[in-house]
DNA sequence: GTCTATAAGCTGATAGAC
DNA sequence: GTCTATCAGCTTATAGAC
């Protein structure tokens, strides 16, 4: 592993447990067993790592998903991939996720990072659009569905946090609800 | 206005623009208009602060919620005000609603803290259980029908944001999407 | 590419006068 | 209760040797 990625994931451990200007680059770069010269040699600034962090973490997801999805043939099989990709993804990768949502949620970052950030996931509308057009999801705008399905896939994450040994016999039924909340019927 | 709110309002505004850590005891005094001697008087230290103030918008949202909700009559009327009520209440109080999912996702903020904060909102769960007993509600653990309304809020409320225009359009049609994921039919 | 040394400025917090 | 003055330590970032 070179250095730059020995930053970059020393920085991801850092950020979820202090925060982003709660972790200095100092202590990322002692985390990574580097001097702070070398940091900054290969990010010029704190944020710029911060950004190539959030955009490593990003392709991956999207990665992850759009494995997932490919194989499918019909719009309920897709949809319900695009959900159950994002909550594996999720409890596999649960301090990227973390990142993930300290990043959407922080001031730190300005809003046309966080417009750049939904850019790459617009696959997901063009999965909603084709399944409202055939008409196995309700007729109400794409980003409604797309948001409620988020919220949906949150919701379940803060559950299973809440009840860690309850994941096995509640995630059917978490996507069942969400399937209902969306399907047209 | 004493100088303890005018400390804490200017706290407000600044953390959610900033973040917990961007934002300097020195710049919330100097917002506030006092010195940085008499923000360390009303606050032994920053983190009380930021406790103190998310105590007070917790507060100020379970009155509301629970304003609204008491007047309720059906299982269903009850469940619905919980979700009109936090979604009203969060477009009603944005920076209160941005600093308190900043609070609730920041590293900044210990594991108890954040337990402490659920259990203000003991009443929405008995509210649920006594739908799932009346069988208003399907028959899953209640804190995964909690997330996933909380979820729903979360995803209207995203929605909304990256459509102003399209609120009252689409509020309703919102809230029967969550409704249909847990009524028990 | 990596290191050490360095810097100006800001940080949270304290002491003590009024 | 409010202020000014002050602090020791940390902050991001740079310069230049190897």
């Amino acid at each position: 592993m070179d250095s730059k990625d020995k930053i970059l994931n020393a920085a991801l451990k850092l950020f979820i447990k202090e925060g982003f200007h709660g972790t200095s680059t100092s202590k990322i770069a002692k985390e990574a067993g580097v001097s702070n010269g070398t940091l900054f040699h290969h990010f010029k600034t704190k944020e710029s790592l911060i950004s190539r962090l959030y955009i490593r973490i990003k392709e991956d997801y999207r990665d992850y998903l759009l494995k997932h999805v490919t194989s499918c043939k019909t719009s309920k099989d897709k949809v319900k991939q695009c959900w159950f990709g994002f909550v594996r993804w999720a409890l596999e990768n649960k301090d990227s996720m973390t990142f993930f949502m300290m990043f959407s949620n922080s001031p730190y970052i300005d809003k046309l990072s966080k417009e750049e950030a939904c850019r790459n996931f617009n696959f997901i509308f063009e999965i909603i659009q084709e399944a409202i057009d055939d008409e196995t999801l309700i007729n109400v705008h794409p980003s409604l569905i797309m948001n409620s399905m988020y919220g949906s896939v949150l919701g379940f994450l803060n559950f299973v946090n809440e009840n860690p040994g309850k994941l096995d016999e509640s995630i059917d039924v978490a996507f069942k609800m969400c399937w209902r909340s969306i399907v047209n019927i």
